[in-house]
DNA sequence: GGGTTCTGTGAAGTTTTATTCACAGGGGAA
DNA sequence: TTCCCCTGTGAATAAAACTTCACAGAACCC
């Protein structure tokens, strides 16, 4: 079940956007206070925060942040009466997933909550396109070794190719690079060549990146 | 057998820095001329290219630049009579190896071509350290998604992830929570909550990265 | 206490991935 | 032509990764 936490000061909004969405099939907890959502978000775990920007003690944009800290990607909705231009940037430069005024209306509330949840389901679930094949393909050393070795030569024949990583089996070669060609990290020209595609490259290029990054 | 091509003009220079590599046990190849040594590099594939900056025809810079398009990351040394910072560095910012001054003795050379061999065979192999794990680690869709989802929750218990990934088997999750503590990307704190180390977080950040990448 | 959920282990089974083997056409050299 | 090396395919086998199953202690609720 979908969980929600709604933290606003205002005792009659907040119990009444708990209501609709509670109606709209979402687990809510209340929170009045920014100290309390923190308490709240400590022990539960929520798929959205509905957060109001003005409140007394802990205002929106720094528990906004508090919030960033514990969970940097948890999907927040700030809601407010003063409806500003900076106000908005504020929030969106937090990473708020979005930004509604008062008054609103229960079904622009609810298209909001739905438009977000859906983000965030997709954003979860995209990572499983092309970056399967690719992660997979790069998992293994030997076809890393074949990338880095094409890059730093330019163009490779077979047999040179197999000499250089001093592999004694042609065929297993042969698997592996048939494995890159689908990936489509290398191809091979007219003269039988394989060099590496644009693709080849720029994935190189952040296997490097994630190595400095290790090296640290 | 590792393989060299020595560019250079006089004549009887490349000849003798052939004859010393060529007892040290390289197999040489020579040029007189940057268009020659583009011949060779079309058909030969050299393990490292000795450049003489200044050639009449095509210049050292220059043709230094023609084999970054072909082999980006080829390790070349620039030989030249005249030693200056300007020339250095411009040879440097174009991906050059090495830089050596003319004359140089026997040995300073063999010493300079074989660091950056030796650097080039390190580039090539450290690929396998911890990035074997990182990578096979992240080719598994589901353990993306279990990472994804911890940082955007934040820190979540056992049960939880397994019903926010709707997975029926717990042991399953368990088996790819192992292999993800194990690579570094995830701990337990004291109460049994899992959550991103500052690994598994930067890791998260290149996988984005390259989804990006990808995403054009 | 008794039942239930949470958290975990280890082994057996399945699927995927990687390696090895047997074979074969094309092209160049003797 | 014959021989040999290059390039490749498909099937059989081995190894690794993943899933499922059986079980069990700890914690929590009734």
């Amino acid at each position: 079940m979908t969980e929600i936490m709604v933290v606003d000061d205002d005792h009659d909004l907040r119990e009444s956007m708990a209501e609709v969405l509670g109606k709209a099939g979402f687990a809510v907890t209340q929170a009045s206070r920014g100290e309390e959502a923190l308490e709240h978000l400590a022990k539960n775990n929520f798929d959205l925060i509905l957060l109001d920007l003005v409140m007394p003690g802990l205002g929106g944009l720094e528990l906004l942040g508090r919030i960033r800290d514990k969970a940097p990607r948890m999907p927040v909705i700030m809601i407010t009466a003063f409806a500003s231009v900076e106000n908005a940037v504020a929030a969106m430069r937090q990473g708020a997933s979005d930004y509604i005024t008062k008054p609103f209306r229960i079904d622009g509330l609810l298209a909001a909550v739905g438009r977000v949840l859906e983000e965030a389901r997709f954003e979860s679930c995209r990572t499983s396109l092309d970056l399967d094949t690719v992660l997979s393909c790069l998992s293994n050393p030997l076809r890393r070794e074949i990338l880095a070795q094409i890059e730093q030569k330019g163009a490779l024949r077979f047999m040179d190719l197999c000499r250089k990583l001093e592999l004694e089996d042609h065929t297993k070669m042969n698997f592996h690079l048939k494995i890159l060609k689908e990936a489509g990290f290398l191809h091979q020209d007219e003269n039988k060549l394989y060099l590496l595609t644009s693709l080849g490259t720029q994935v190189l290029g952040c296997v490097r990146f994630l190595m400095k990054k290790l090296a640290d």
